[in-house]
DNA sequence: TAAAATTATACTCAATTTGAGTATAAATAA
DNA sequence: TTATTTATACTCAAATTGAGTATAATTTTA
């Protein structure tokens, strides 16, 4: 039939983790400490050994465990890219395709060096202050002034950022990314050697090593999307946590900001909450504190949290 | 660093690719014809060169055009199964993974003896003229006794089913694939050898070689799930199509019916449609025909059909 | 050829959901 | 003790959804 002949160039899986974590209202990613403070970060990563690993999962365990021992909540697979050009490229070296997984995790260690917030490597992604500066001011000149010359991805352009009229798509994280990528103005299409690649980053953002932002973006979008439609958040959350921390929560994944008698509206009526009773206390009125209903995550088959964007932050002031 | 070491197993990369059509009111998926009849069905597939393939989609596309030669539509990555068992298990050989993808297409040869209807496969699957009663009469039981055992799979049964007044999800098609596998029901359990299987599968549905039905049940998960939010719908329309032609496509691919005047007013207010001024020559009113407006598709940005499920095609009657 | 059957399309209407508030309560801080 | 902060309850109009009824334009059949 139609198998690769032995001698043909190997094939080498590489299992790639963001790990995805808040901590009040920052959103956070889990890197690997190992490298020089000069070189850019990298998500916790090895090979997948067929030998070793019964399921890809329990590899990507391994290394986590591994590099950076974070316990791991909810995992799904994202992705697996494979372009070359991507890569390691060392010639003669095996050719390399990496599977990106997405893990939540609600113990993230603010203090740490590790632990860096999501939005340096996507500034433009938040939005809970309202419309980021830069892409009026840097984004969107820069991206017209290449589609000029690619007038064949201008429709991928408004969609992704929501040009002429359309909606900011929270979850268009990824197709913005690569759209950036694509147009030579972030750090790794230098890199990667793409022709049209300005030799200095020209969006701002933090790089990070080999294809690793790709992977971020993707887990981001991915969780932004799910977000909506499954009980994800409260991988996120603490034991027992107050509305407010909830909705903090959701607004830090999402980047916007939310009306908050809707969201309390919307999460009553879902039923995945029971109250315990208690109080939290801290300045103003105390809010009671609730945990999720481990039980209902089956029960009930979908219901989340649609966005709705209330007032952004800086117009509430 | 952590990278796998030259002499270890080698791995193998399989690009397999569900196509999907419809024709009238069947499901149509694109089998490959070269095995021997009383061999079970496989999916158009082959090995990822990294030499000869600069992406995965390429050498998915360079085994279709070899192998079926339809011309695909929309194309997507579904996901990548790599656990051991579950594949080729020639001792030695190496390790296969297959990277499965989701093809559409508006081109089924209703007639030829390669496009089977999906619902062979999963006939669990059609809720068009109601519940199947293979449900009750065959499933059920089955599955019932299995969890007596497994009584850790309770929950995630509940939800895949719909048990116990949950509604049926009909996006949960690899759900419920993967449960009946685990459980030993269907004959690819036997044939990877999994210690509970049944010599004979209990539950009703043609077999695929390897993983093939596996893949496809991914496939039209994904699809299922996808038509609500995005308008993939029309990658399986022909040019220009009534408004009954389109519904009739939905609930083929959704396996339930739908409320035709909801339908209309949901798919007239989406604005993806134009008409032609045309008009349908059938049995009754003549309907217009419509067309696509392939502009809008990057234009609007969701919008697509959520399923409501009218009454079922048999208390219709 | 007229009535029956078939299919398409227009329109209605109540229930529910959503977006955007106002009002009030219970704490701490000035 | 008054202001500030935060939490929570409640309202209300607009939009969406679920489930019809009514009617129009064909073909089929008696």
């Amino acid at each position: 039939m139609q198998h690769s002949k032995p001698g043909e160039p190997q094939i080498l899986i590489d299992l790639s983790t963001a790990i995805i974590g808040t901590d009040g209202g920052t959103f956070q990613c889990r890197l690997v400490e190992d490298d020089t403070e000069t070189k850019a970060g990298r998500l916790p990563f090895g090979p997948f050994v067929p030998d070793q690993h019964r399921t890809m999962e329990i590899g990507l365990r391994q290394w986590v465990g591994e590099q950076v021992g974070v316990e791991l909540g909810h995992v799904e697979q994202l992705y697996t890219f494979a372009d070359r050009g991507r890569q390691h490229t060392t010639p003669g070296a095996p050719h390399v395709v990496s599977v990106g997984y997405l893990a939540l995790t609600n113990q993230t260690g603010g203090q740490t060096r590790a632990w860096r917030d999501i939005y340096n490597f996507f500034p433009w992604e938040d939005w809970r202050d309202g419309e980021p500066s830069m892409l009026a001011d840097i984004i969107y000149p820069a991206l017209d002034s290449w589609l000029a010359r690619h007038a064949e991805r201008r429709a991928s352009a408004r969609l992704a950022f929501g040009r002429d009229g359309l909606p900011w798509g929270e979850e268009y994280v990824l197709e913005r990314y690569e759209l950036l990528y694509e147009a030579g103005l972030v750090a790794e299409a230098f890199a990667d050697g793409r022709e049209n690649a300005m030799p200095t980053p020209v969006v701002p953002g933090e790089a990070l090593q080999l294809d690793h932002r790709r992977i971020l973006a993707t887990a981001v979008g991915r969780l932004r999307a799910k977000l909506k439609y499954r009980p994800v958040i409260f991988d996120l959350m603490p034991q027992t946590f107050t509305l407010t921390q909830l909705q903090h929560t959701a607004e830090t994944v999402l980047g916007v900001t939310l009306h908050k008698q809707n969201f309390r509206r919307l999460v009553e009526k879902s039923g995945f909450l029971e109250a315990t009773g208690k109080m939290s206390k801290a300045r103003g009125r105390p809010a009671e504190l609730f945990k999720f209903r481990h039980q209902e995550r089956s029960e009930r088959p979908l219901a989340g949290l649609r966005v709705s964007s209330g007032r952004t932050r800086s117009s509430e002031a």
